[in-house]
DNA sequence: GCATTTTGTTTAAACGATTAAACATACCTT
DNA sequence: AAGGTATGTTTAATCGTTTAAACAAAATGC
C-alpha cells in the first residue's frame, strides 16, 4: 500500500479507502481510478494478516474432524468448505484421531491463529476442552458428537431413531437375531445408536442377548472387527443380521464376510450407518441409515455464523434419519446412477 | 502480553523473551518463572496473527486439491497434514473442482493469507497461474499434476509405466482387446496414462482401435461413464478388459458393470489406477496401480520445506508404479486384513 | 579503585493494514 | 462577504507481537 500511495502521490489511508470501497462518493473518480490501476500494476495483494490484526477478524474457521481421510469426515469437510466459501470464510482443518491430547493441541493451534469460530467433532473425553472454550466465549458448533450435560450448539443425527428404524426393518424381513458392531465408546452418537438398537429389539419383543453386541476399540478396530463378526456368525446360535455402527466398521466387516463366503442377505442381512461408495460396490449394495450431510453442514455453518455475529442462544439440531433399503436386506439388485 | 507484563511488573519485551525462550541465561530465573506462571494464570494465548505480521512467517501452508471429498485427495490431505504438523505447520485447504477460475481465486485467498508455501494439484489450463506464482518466487510444489514446459517442483507417479504394467499384465492373462476409460483432459498425468496404455498395446503387437478409448468429460463424468462402458462391451467386437484412469471412474463404472451382470474377470478383466476401500468390496477385488501416497506426500512436504528455506533448485520426482494383482484380473479371491 | 565485561531489563521502532478525527478547499447561501 | 456545508485528503493512533539497541547495575580484572 505504501508503494501504491507513493506512486500515485497520496496517503496510504486513501489507498485503503479506495481498495475497500469505503467513503464512496467522497473520493475523486480520477484518483480512485489511478489507485486501482496502480494496485494491479504493482500486483498488490492485501496482507490479510495485517488486516486481521487490525480488524480482529480473520475470516477463517477451524474444523476438527476425527480423520480427514475418512469418507464421512471428508464429505463433511467439503460441504463446510463450500458453505464457508459462500460467506468468504477460509477453512483450516485438523484430524484429532479420536485423541484428546491431539484435539486439544489442535484447538490451541487454531485459536492461536485467531480463527473466528470452530466446527468440532470432539473425541471421547474432551468435555473439559469444550467447557474451556465455552467459558472463553469462543463461537463453536459441535457436529456429529455431543456431550449431554454441556449445553452447546450441536448438529447431528437422530441416531436413536436411525437404529430403531434399522432394527424394525430387520424384524420386518423376518430377522430375529440381530447383532450390533460398534465402537467401545461413550460418545453420545454411539450410545444413542446402541440405545436405539436395544429399544428396537425390545419393542419387537426380542430379548437382546449380550453376545449380540460387539464393541471394538476405536484405536484398534481393524483387528477387532474381524473377530467380532466371526464370533457373531459362529456362536452357538448365530445372528441372522448385523447392524454396523459406522461405514468404516461396515467396510472392514464386509471384507471379512466376503472372504468367508457368507451370503448376504440370505445368511446374513446387513445394515450400516452412513453411506459411501464402498458400500455400493458390495455385491449386495448395503441398506444404510443415511445422514443428511449437506443439511448438517449447512446448519452447522449457519449456527456458527449466528454465533460469531454475537448470538448467545444455543441451538441443538437432531436431523431425521432416513433408512435407505437396498439389496443387503433383501431388496432386489437395483442401481442408481 | 501487556497484562502479564503489568502484573509481573516488567516490560512486554521481557515477557516475549521468556515466552519464546530467547536470551536464555540472561534472564533471572525468578522473573522468568513468574512470567510463565502468570501467563498460564491469565490463560495467555499467543496471537499468532500479530506474530506472523512481525516475523513475516505464518507457519501455514496452503493445499489445493481437486475435491477434498474424493478419497485420493483426502488421503493425500491427511498425509500432508501429518507431515506439516511434524514441522509445526498448519494446513489451509481448498477444492478447485478442476476449475481454473476457482483454483485461481483459491490461490489468491491463500496467498493473501500469507501462507508460507503451497502444495497444488492444479486443474487443466492453469499454466498461467503457475507461471505467475513461479515468477513471484512463491514456494510451491505440484502434486499429481505437472505442466511440461514449466519447470517446477513436482511429485507424482510414473503414470506411463503404470499403464504399461497394467496392459502387459492384461496381455499376460490372455486379453487382447483392452479398453481405456479416462477423462477428456490434457493433464499430464492423464496423457501419460494414455500414452502408457498405447505403448503397452503396441509393445505386445496389438493395434489399438480408436473405439477402445473412451474419454469422459471431467465435469460431467457420472453421466458419461455408464455410456462409455456400455459402448465398450456392446460394440461389434467388445473389449475383454478395461483399464480405468482413476478410482472415481472405476467406482462408477463398476456400478454399471454390477448392475448389468457383467462377470469380472470372466467377461471383462478390470484394472484401475489408485486404491480405495470401494474397490476392495467389489466381489472381485480390483487389480490396481498403486500410488505410494505416503511417500508422495512426504516428498512433497520435504521439497516444499527446502523451497521455503530458500532453495532455488527444482526437484521432480516420478514415483514408481506398483501393480497390485487381485481377483479382477483372475487371481483367486484373497483378502488381507 | 577504575575500567571493562557481564548480566538483566527497558525503550522504541517496526510489521501492514484500518479508521476516527482533523484538516484543507471549494461551493452554497443569504 | 461571512458563515455554513460539502467534498476530498491527510494525520496519527492502533492492533499484538518481535527485536536491535540502549541502558543500568553488578561482577570482574588488574
Amino acid at each position: 500500500m505504501k508503494d501504491i500511495a507513493q506512486k500515485v502521490g497520496v496517503s496510504t489511508a486513501l489507498v485503503s479507502y479506495v481498495l475497500n470501497n469505503k467513503k464512496e462518493g467522497r473520493i475523486s473518480k480520477e484518483i480512485a481510478q489511478k489507485i486501482r490501476e496502480t494496485a494491479t500494476e504493482l500486483h498488490y495483494r492485501t496482507n490479510q494478516i495485517a488486516k486481521s490484526l487490525k480488524t480482529n477478524k480473520t475470516s477463517t474457521i477451524g474444523l476438527i474432524v476425527s480423520d480427514i481421510s475418512n469418507p464421512f469426515s471428508s464429505a463433511l469437510a467439503r460441504i463446510i468448505e463450500d458453505e464457508a466459501d459462500k460467506k468468504e470464510y477460509t477453512v483450516i482443518f485438523g484430524s484429532s484421531d479420536e485423541n484428546v491430547q491431539k484435539s486439544g493441541k489442535l484447538m490451541d493451534t487454531l485459536l492461536n491463529r485467531q480463527v473466528d469460530g470452530l466446527i468440532l467433532a470432539p473425541p471421547e473425553g474432551s468435555e473439559m476442552q469444550i467447557l474451556d472454550i465455552k467459558e472463553q466465549d469462543i463461537p463453536f458448533v459441535l457436529i456429529d458428537r455431543y456431550f449431554p450435560g454441556i449445553e452447546t450448539n450441536y448438529v447431528g443425527l437422530d441416531n436413536f431413531d436411525g437404529s430403531l428404524q434399522a432394527v424394525n426393518h430387520l424384524v420386518d424381513i423376518g430377522r430375529k437375531r440381530v447383532g450390533l458392531v460398534t465402537y467401545d465408546s461413550t460418545l453420545f452418537n454411539l450410545t444413542e445408536r446402541l440405545r436405539g438398537y436395544q429399544a428396537g429389539l425390545s419393542a419387537n419383543g426380542i430379548e437382546c442377548a449380550d453376545c449380540w453386541v460387539k464393541k471394538v476399540n476405536i484405536h484398534n478396530f481393524r483387528e477387532e472387527i474381524e473377530q467380532s463378526v466371526q464370533e457373531l456368525v459362529s456362536q452357538e446360535e448365530p445372528v441372522d443380521a448385523i447392524l454396523f455402527g459406522t461405514n468404516v466398521l461396515a467396510s472392514i466387516g464386509l471384507k471379512y464376510i466376503n472372504a468367508n463366503g457368507i451370503k448376504v442377505p440370505d445368511d446374513l442381512a446387513i445394515i450400516s450407518f452412513d453411506e459411501t461408495d464402498a458400500l455400493d460396490l458390495f455385491y449386495a449394495p448395503l441398506t444404510y441409515i443415511r445422514q443428511p450431510l449437506r443439511e448438517m453442514g449447512q446448519a452447522a455453518m449457519k449456527i456458527l455464523l449466528d454465533c460469531m455475529a454475537g448470538s448467545t442462544e444455543f441451538t441443538r439440531i437432531d436431523m431425521p434419519s432416513e433408512l435407505v433399503i437396498r439389496a443387503s436386506t433383501g431388496r432386489k439388485l437395483e442401481f442408481v446412477f
